[in-house]
DNA sequence: ACAATTACTAAACGGGCGTTTAGTTTATTA
DNA sequence: TAATAAACTAAACGCCCGTTTAGTAATTGT
């Protein structure tokens, strides 16, 4: 069991890693965060590398599971989510974006972890009738996941400019239905094939 | 005028910066590839920081002007540019990756300017017919900036899943297409509006 | 209760960082 | 060709980093 100081090591490390990303926060900055010497990480972790592991355990075992959570393509599902309670998935959307943009070994097994979900909710869709089966699903499932997560990778810039996090109900509504609109509609019109 | 070192610094600077993004790469690295010492980049070039802005200064200035290239939207015209030279386009796609990771000045006014061109493109785009008008263009130009930047953050994942960097010719033709097919006929299914 | 383990701290270590300093070589200019 | 400026180097400075060490306090097991 892990001891209380070390509890708040992890919850102080996964606030600024989410915050600043991962090698921009020092051990000495959680330790002083949490009120603990550096030592201590150090003594319950091992390293600062396995430290951020067990930060990356602790939110994705404690928070996100991408098998049962909405899927980036289920936008309404997703907005509901969001709408219903936008506080809840800050902190994990920018921790996300942290291990993603870290290219440790979690990173790609959490693009492959998506890329499963993803599928799975396409290939539904396309059971169900609400999706058009596209002439390769393997392509289009990557596309379809890499917009989602650059929707998170960006968000910053999203920010600066809605005013606002797209994730906040204020704003989702907007984003989330011009998303819908391209998926739905397509952007070429329907004389032209797509080229020029 | 520029000394003959301080272009050769410049050169790896872009070159390593490309590789490993900004933060990871120190001025000794780069003084030492280029075969001078750590205190004459200094000298011409005052700190790491005023570097840094002088080599996107070069890249942006040399290769990339984002008000005339083609832009993210105009798929078949990128792709043919890529077919055409992909080599081209490897290290300012990657410098420009490691520029909008790095949550500089410059990466804000990237992101604007890229804002622009993709906005005028949407908008010619309508006049001529090619384009559905969206009910909130704004909007759907953010959605589809945000969706071809992300290709370029994520396209680390991207060369893993189709074992080859999607800008090569071999890989880039489904790539394309795929998005082409989704921007073309949309996602989901005629007959149903979007909702679950 | 006492021994053994665990939690924890203060201090320091070695290494890499960006940068400075002081000095030398090379080029420019008059 | 002498004076001035620019290009350049070797060495070191101070800082912050992750980690180690050596020791103390608290907890646990018997």
């Amino acid at each position: 069991m892990r001891s209380v100081a070390a509890q708040e090591l992890i919850q102080k490390g996964v606030e600024l890693f989410s915050e600043k990303g991962f090698n921009s926060v020092s051990v000495r900055e959680i330790t002083s965060a949490a009120g603990v010497s550096p030592g201590l990480l150090i003594h319950h972790f091992k390293s600062k590398e396995a430290f951020i592991k067990a930060c990356i355990d602790e939110v994705f075992g404690e928070v996100l599971s991408f098998k049962t959570e909405p899927n980036p393509l289920d936008m309404n599902t997703q907005l509901n989510k969001w709408k219903s309670n936008p506080e809840f998935y800050k902190t994990p959307l920018k921790f996300f974006k942290a291990v993603m943009s870290s290219n440790s070994e979690y990173s790609k097994q959490l693009f492959e972890l998506i890329l499963d979900g993803s599928r799975k909710v396409l290939e539904d869709g396309v059971k169900n009738g609400l999706v058009k089966k596209p002439s390769d699903l393997e392509m289009t499932n990557l596309v379809l996941a890499v917009n989602s997560l650059g929707t998170i990778l960006l968000s910053d810039y999203i920010r600066d400019q809605l005013g606002g996090e797209f994730t906040d109900p204020e704003y989702a509504q907007g984003f989330m239905q011009a998303n819908l609109e391209i998926y739905t509609n397509g952007v070429y019109a329907p004389q032209t094939t797509g080229e020029k």
